[in-house]
DNA sequence: TTGTTTCAAACAAACGTTTAATTAATTCAA
DNA sequence: TTGAATTAATTAAACGTTTGTTTGAAACAA
């Protein structure tokens, strides 16, 4: 079983992180068993052999992304959790921003992960995957199990809270057809850049949970 | 373009309901594209070729799915909105356990219709299912607008309140083995059994909407 | 030289689908 | 009710593609 939360860097050359990038964005688009590796090396405009002799096959190529991308992903969620100069609110509001900034700037990362959440193929993927989720939960947890006892917050259920928090993200993400047409459907409206429904979404997620967990 | 929500009532012998059946649980937990018709039909019992014999294609019997299993997770929203013994509390209230109730009830459809979502291919099937959630979306926004207008509710974002409602139950509902590893991660546990499981989803939904909607 | 990278070609296996033959079920005049 | 005629259901085998992967030679770099 491999651990990518512990892995060491890795030197990667550009092609190498080209192949990378491309198949990231086509995995998240068409799925993992959608897209072949012919579709990918065309898309990515190299050879189709290069794919088996850089990564060894498309497996190993899956568990490469997910290596390469998750180290931009990791810490923000402890530093903030350790930070003594936010009370448990000013806590809970930066890990909102953290988690809508970190999907709406990875979305393809984003479906990726959650493809492989809903699929149970790659049991080895499939458990690391879920590792990094109960990881965050149980750091967002302990914010609000402090804030209970700083009687600052009230005694809400800790976990489902979390599934709200991120529940909430993904619902509007991880289609970008259906968020548009969930907000109102306009044209040429881009969900991951669009710098209004960012705010409108940080707004929307502190609202439900500072009227959630603030005593009165 | 298809259109399933206006489908007529189609004959379905035994061999084919069994075969939609375990159609759905294979695609659920393998995805469409990862598992094969040889895969289904030896699961199945049946000889490989009944499938096209009896669907036409893979891609038919997908749709063929969707068509069966949607007509039993109708309407309810709508008697819900239009019931004018409730007041709007009381209609979101009823909302959050239909909800509950359906998903819990069809773990493995409301898979399919996430990967669906989240995949795009087979166009016409991702538009189709876009409208099933766009025309629930719109009936709730119906009703958190009329709360509001009665004062009942306060200003609210009505489509990221819907997303909040449905993204919690994804978020739980969406993968079992992450559930239970949320959920303290007892062994033996079942959250799509789980009464307690239930009524402590419905809980927290109730405490997230009502302490979000209600005017203080 | 030596080792690395690139490529067209080929590989076997798996895929969705079709075929053609056989069996089971139904129809219907006698 | 019977029994031939017709339709429906079932099967093993094969079809042509596409799949992930490997090969071996060529091009490039050190």
């Amino acid at each position: 079983m491999f651990n990518f939360a512990a892995s060491t860097p890795i030197l990667m050359n550009e092609k190498k992180e080209h192949i990378i990038d491309t198949a990231m964005e086509l995995f998240a688009e068409k799925g993992f068993e959608g897209c072949s590796i012919r579709d990918l090396a065309t898309k990515a405009g190299v050879n189709l052999a290069m794919v088996n002799y850089y990564f060894g096959s498309k497996d190993k190529l899956f568990e490469a992304i997910v290596e390469h991308k998750a180290r931009f992903m990791r810490g923000r969620l402890d530093e903030i959790a350790a930070d003594s100069k936010l009370d448990s609110l000013q806590k809970m509001d930066a890990v909102i921003e953290s988690y809508v900034n970190k999907i709406i700037s990875n979305p393809s990362f984003h479906k990726l992960l959650y493809q492989e959440l809903l699929v149970n193929e790659r049991n080895d993927m499939h458990d690391a995957i879920i590792k990094i989720f109960v990881k965050n939960t149980q750091t967002v947890r302990g914010i609000i199990e402090q804030g209970i006892r700083k009687k600052q917050f009230r005694k809400v259920d800790p976990q489902l809270t979390m599934a709200t928090l991120m529940g909430t993200i993904n619902q509007v993400m991880l289609s970008k057809a259906m968020c548009v047409m969930l907000m109102d459907g306009q044209e040429n409206f881009d969900p991951y850049t669009d710098t209004n429904f960012k705010a409108r979404l940080v707004r929307h997620l502190k609202q439900v949970l500072h009227s959630l967990l603030l005593n009165k």
